[in-house]
DNA sequence: AAATCAGGGTTGTATGATAACACGACAAGA
DNA sequence: TCTTGTCGTGTTATCATACAACCCTGATTT
């Protein structure tokens, strides 16, 4: 019975097809950056559709920062070829210092932002951040509802910043620590954990609802540096306070040989 | 008359607000994965848009990955698929608030490394700022190299924080705000500003080379409130302090005429 | 020479219509 | 009862047309 049937492939759409084919025209080099496109209209004649189909191909176009355009004067090809998206390479991640990286920026976000959450939070963002911590409370800690309320907490944290890209970056960021967490699964737990978390977690709160940045910035350091102690990272500084010295690293690329250092990274 | 200096209020395209608008419904929830979407007339009279604007909206979306749609049953919000990749809508950051959050999260970024980088920097380091600086002196104010040098001592700053991660990040970021800049193209050039700018990279590069983190943070949260005035954000704040008080936007659906907000556009 | 204005060309938006498709209801046939 | 065919309704996909807003250019006027 379990025919296969797989997905009624039905074709891209109009739109999709035109796009394709102008950004193939940019990438083959047949339109070079700056260069102006038809206008709409001959694209639908050429193309054989509607304008309306060139509008939405190029609204994505645009969308995606290839393409540029201006009300009565036409279409562009972009110049700066920068990437527009930005990527974690996951298994990087598995190296210790990558790690140590990523859990540092990280780390320098969530402080800023609850300094910010501080000044600008609303009552619905309290209101918010309280149902999460109910929420860890009612959780045994370590399960899936504890790590969801855990991760809604700081969501709304960012959220109250007012400023959606730090939500945006703060949430990537976040995803990839935590994916690299699980991933280790080297958690122990207990109940003496549990509280010490939720109290980290209550300071912060309570900063953030008195409106102290300051204070919201120092809570939500000692939180970071608690967590770090949690998954096995020495030195809460990672979140703030740089350690050595400065040690010389002279030449630039100097990387060679991580890999071993790496080996037992996680583990306590 | 000349004064066109205008903000960065580049006009958004009523298609971009349309899509924001969705892209943040579900962003907090309100529209959960796996929900279907209004359809396109009814998202049409709601947002007192055509229904060719919700088109092109929802084909941004569709691109995007957010959602999907099939013809004669309607646009679902896709299953949550955690991103792997971060991107920044380009079109979106031609308004005004959007820059302005942007322009903050690199305030934050800079910040936070000209600190991490006084701590850890090497001798390599200081002799690549101390070489982009004076790339900045021996070109004109605004020219390409100038911006190159400019953009060179940053990352350098980026690079001597020892975290591979802050350098893509900021650097992402910079480039996101740069660009959004240069397009808007509305800065005014004088032989005071290059020598100020100078003045602020210099004290940066002082405090880096004395290993005084706070000295380096207050003299990036200076430059960059600097540039904040200079690129028309008014308030250096940007980098720091908040400002309004979180006005409250608690119903689900209630853009409804956009139209009008969006006529007196630009101009000025 | 400079400012103003008119016109054409282009993108942005609105509106209505048609085709393609999904889905449920309902009735006819087994 | 179960299946099948048909139909009507709702939705998306596409088309077509019209108008508004805007840029650019060139002629006209000052």
């Amino acid at each position: 019975m379990t025919l296969k049937l797989d997905k009624v492939n039905r074709g891209p759409h109009l739109s999709t097809l035109v796009a394709s084919s102008i950004s193939r025209e940019i990438a083959q080099g047949r339109l070079k950056p700056g260069d102006q496109l038809p206008t709409e209209q001959a694209l639908a004649t050429t193309f054989g559709v509607s304008r309306n189909v060139v509008r939405e191909a190029i609204a994505r176009l645009r969308s995606e920062g290839r393409i540029w355009s201006q009300q009565g004067r036409g279409a562009f090809v972009v110049e700066s070829t920068n990437p527009t998206v930005l990527t974690i390479d996951y298994e990087a991640l598995q190296r210790a210092d990558s790690f140590r990286n990523l859990f540092e920026l990280r780390g320098i976000l969530e402080v800023q932002a609850a300094a910010l959450a501080a000044k600008r939070r609303s009552e619905t963002d309290l209101a918010a951040m309280g149902d999460a911590l109910a929420g860890m409370r009612a959780a045994p800690y370590g399960s899936v509802a504890w790590l969801r309320s855990d991760l809604e907490f700081h969501r709304t944290v960012a959220e109250a910043t007012r400023n959606s890209y730090m939500g945006q970056f703060l949430v990537f960021v976040s995803e990839r620590v935590r994916e690299s967490i699980l991933a280790a699964g080297n958690q122990q737990k207990s109940d003496d954990m549990a509280r010490i978390t939720l109290g980290e977690h209550e300071r912060i709160l309570t900063a953030i609802r008195a409106g102290d940045a300051e204070g919201a910035q120092a809570a939500m350091r000692d939180h970071l540096a608690g967590a770090a102690l949690r998954v096995g990272l020495h030195d809460g500084e990672a979140a703030a306070e740089p350690a050595s010295p400065a040690q010389e690293v002279p030449s630039p690329v100097r990387h060679s040989r991580l890999r071993k250092a790496v080996r037992g990274r996680a583990r306590g």
